[in-house]
DNA sequence: CCAAACATTGCAACCCAATTGCAAAAATCC
DNA sequence: GGATTTTTGCAATTGGGTTGCAATGTTTGG
């Protein structure tokens, strides 16, 4: 039963797997389906936690397949623990800059990726050459910010 | 002899380490040298390895005190290490936020601090509130940019 | 100047996230 | 069906960071 509400996921996971060349398996599937559930940044161990079975080795095997695929990318929040989250449509395996701003809750630690835009990048010494840039927002999100 | 070759340094050290309410011990002049000399940032590691003597552990706390003074702050410059760089003066013990850009080269992995200045954030969703930010801008130093 | 109190240091041991080697199990390919 | 490749799970290892504790160094008060 639990496969069966979750099902409106199955169709979406094996498009995006497809989409991104990576074999669905029983695993990959698992961790996908995680992703798309909790719509926010996950630490492996958060992953881990909603895990039902699987070994900690192979989710990190994924991930890194996952990463290697244009399927999650790396967030780096300032948290001192890297999280990852899904991809959009136009994240490209080949070179897919982590290009999008994410915003991070300082009080209950969850980081949101936000929409990509443009930002006015600041002053350089010469010489340096800027392929990308990580801008991540620190504060509270809209729940602990109401809770204040 | 060394001692006297890295001479200019030890006024400094110790103006710093006063300014900040540091009691000047042997490792802490030791670190904060280091720091002196490698302009960037730096991870324990890196900094372990420009240590002659001393111990791991004294190192980590070390730095735990020099950030809660205000000497040094974390850099997370998305290479999944944490770093750490010198505090500008302007660097309050008490509520210093890491406020100022930073830069990552892709190539040699060295961090470096850019000036504070203005940016104009990104448009959020309702509800947030933000307190700062940390930019990190990756692509290639002016030495690997030349090299190129 | 000495002793009690406190701060700093070094060592051993430990914790945890992440990785590696390797063999079992699954899927794929003639 | 049998060989090959891919994926998975387990055991063991690495490496960064921390903790407990005893030894040293420093400060302070008499």
């Amino acid at each position: 039963m639990l496969e069966q509400q979750d099902g409106k996921y199955k169709q979406e996971i094996l498009e995006i797997l497809k989409a991104k060349a990576v074999k669905p398996t029983a695993v990959r599937e698992l961790v996908l389906k995680i992703f798309l559930k909790q719509k926010h940044a996950l630490t492996s161990s958060n992953i881990e936690s909603f895990m039902p079975w699987g070994d900690r080795v192979t989710l990190f095997r994924t991930l890194k397949t996952f990463e290697q695929r244009g399927v999650i990318h790396k967030v780096n929040d300032g948290s001192s623990s890297v999280k990852y989250a899904l991809c959009s449509d136009d994240c490209e395996a080949s070179s897919h800059f982590d290009v999008h701003p994410h915003f991070h809750c300082e009080k209950c630690g969850k980081t949101i990726c936000l929409d990509r835009q443009e930002i006015e990048l600041p002053l350089l010494p010469d010489g340096i050459v800027v392929n990308d840039y990580s801008l991540v927002l620190n504060g509270l999100c809209s729940d602990c910010a109401k809770k204040q």
